[in-house]
RNA sequence: GUGGGUGUAGCUCAGUUUGGUAGAGCGCCUGGUUGUGGCCCAGGUGGUCGCGGGUUCAAGUCCCGUCACUCACCCCA
């Protein structure tokens, strides 16, 4: 075979497709009612726009990215997030002149250069939302809040919400270097890539799998609730209560830091036990200075971001997108003659919304009977030369395996009555 | 970048230990009296056994190399 997919980028065929088109609409439906708006941004942006957002010494900035160099000499990159578009956007369109706060969420691929595996693509999607220009709690608890309800609305009970705050900016600048001087004399007991991140973003080896490094976080590092301004605190406070308020079960996990580097107080992860070893099904929270950091004026916000991915995994798990519902007309057609007016038939008939089809094989009446069956037609009109010299047409239920004889004028309305029956 | 697993028909996989003409189920196509689906029955279509080399009279099977896919680590959604 000369030609395949590129490695860690799926195909979509028809048995799948339309799931993800009801995913899509179930998604967009719930968060127009949120009052969200849809955007859109380019696959490609300047490769500084991520260096400077995501951060230099993160995983997704400095091996993952796709980039190239155009023809003109510019450095571009296929977006890895979409976090840093959607905020590039903001500030370049003046969204702040709009209203103080905004709320805009979107549906898009993503590329990252990763080892694929379950859950995990190069070519990927998600869907996320984010509130931008306000610093209040209330919209960290409805960012979380929303979420949850997609999931739960989507059948899915077995969540986890795990919250974190990494305090502000300034506070968590104070409490990277409490961190620094607490495990400098211990450097030397932990891993090797965490003696590497303590140099480069310390925050970091809270993420790692080793026991006896958590066991050393365990027993050294300072809790960074502890190193949070009271501001923080109460902020924190305010998320967890709105929480509380919406309904949401919730557990404050102290060691839950991110990748990206934007983050700034609130922090997130929901969690399903249904996917296994890549169990983070989205995660979030507040960046109250990536506007500001990429050229705009200061504004707080907060957002999420949720693989689309691992959330039909789940939902394939639990199996509740609903089988697709149009119901078929097949045309069964013997004859020269009848083929022409079945034809005719079938694109007036499409002109009033109904899903039909007709044999273009030319088969036997045995077979076009067996392919209808096949694609569970709900009615079959069968148009031989001899119906068409008599002016009438089969008109077959399936289900009921009954059928009439309908003249050529009365066909459509029949067919439309027949299909708009009530099902017992 | 590191480690494990798997590559045989459109799909799911037997066959590899012990070398001897390429298999099953599902799918697809056709038929089971004149022009009627599902169930059943019969027939048919379909494969450079991932690719390249080696050993041998003979390789899907043994040896070497290589590629691809996949799961896991790292990291992330």
């Amino acid at each position: 075979m000369k030609y395949k997919r590129i490695k860690g980028t799926r195909d979509i065929l028809p048995e799948e497709s339309w799931k993800w088109q009801y995913l899509e609409q179930f998604i967009t439906k719930i968060l127009e009612q949120n009052n969200y708006n849809l955007v859109r941004t380019p696959v490609f942006e300047m490769t500084d726009l991520f260096t400077r957002s995501i951060g230099e010494e993160t995983d997704v900035v400095s091996k993952e990215m796709y980039s190239f160099t155009d023809k003109s000499g510019k450095n571009l990159t296929l977006r890895p997030e979409l976090t840093a578009p959607v905020i590039r956007m903001y500030i370049q369109n003046n969204l702040n002149q709009i209203s103080p706060v905004i709320k805009l969420f979107y549906i898009d691929s993503l590329f990252r250069q990763e080892r694929p595996q379950k859950g995990r693509y190069r070519q990927f999607h998600q869907f996320g939302f984010e509130i931008i220009g306000t610093p209040h709690p209330e919209s960290d608890a409805e960012v979380i809040q929303t979420m949850v309800a997609i999931y739960t609305k989507l059948g899915i009970r077995d969540l986890k919400v795990k919250l974190n705050s990494i305090g502000s900016r300034d506070s968590r600048n104070k409490y990277l270097e409490t961190l620094q001087s607490a495990l400098e004399q211990h450097k030397t007991k932990f891993c090797s890539t965490c003696q590497d991140r303590m140099e480069k973003n310390i925050l970091r080896l809270f993420d790692c799998k080793s026991q006896s490094c958590q066991d050393l976080l365990d027993e050294f590092a300072p809790p960074i609730i502890d190193s949070l301004s009271v501001e923080d605190r109460e902020h924190f406070t305010q998320v967890q209560n709105f929480l509380k308020i919406s309904g949401v079960d919730f557990e404050v996990d102290k060691k839950l830091v991110r990748g990206l580097d934007y983050y700034t107080r609130t922090t997130f992860e929901i969690t399903s036990s249904l996917l296994g070893a890549q169990d983070a099904i989205c995660g979030g929270g507040r960046y109250d200075h990536l506007v500001e950091d990429l050229g705009g004026q200061p504004t707080p916000a907060v957002g999420v971001a949720c693989g689309m991915e691992r959330l039909m995994l789940i939902l394939d798990q639990i199996d509740t997108i609903p089988a697709r519902k149009n119901k078929l007309v097949y045309f069964a057609v013997l004859g020269e003659n009848a083929r022409e007016k079945a034809f005719e038939i079938l694109c007036k008939i499409r002109n009033r919304g109904v899903t039909a089809e007709m044999d273009f094989m030319r088969r036997s009446l045995k077979s076009q009977m067996r392919n209808a069956g096949k694609k569970e037609a709900h009615l079959v009109a069968i148009i031989g030369d001899n119906e068409i010299e008599e002016n009438r047409i089969i008109l077959k239920n399936m289900k009921l395996g009954k059928q009439q004889e309908v003249t050529v004028e009365n066909i459509i309305n029949e067919i439309l009555k027949q299909l708009n029956e009530v099902e017992v």
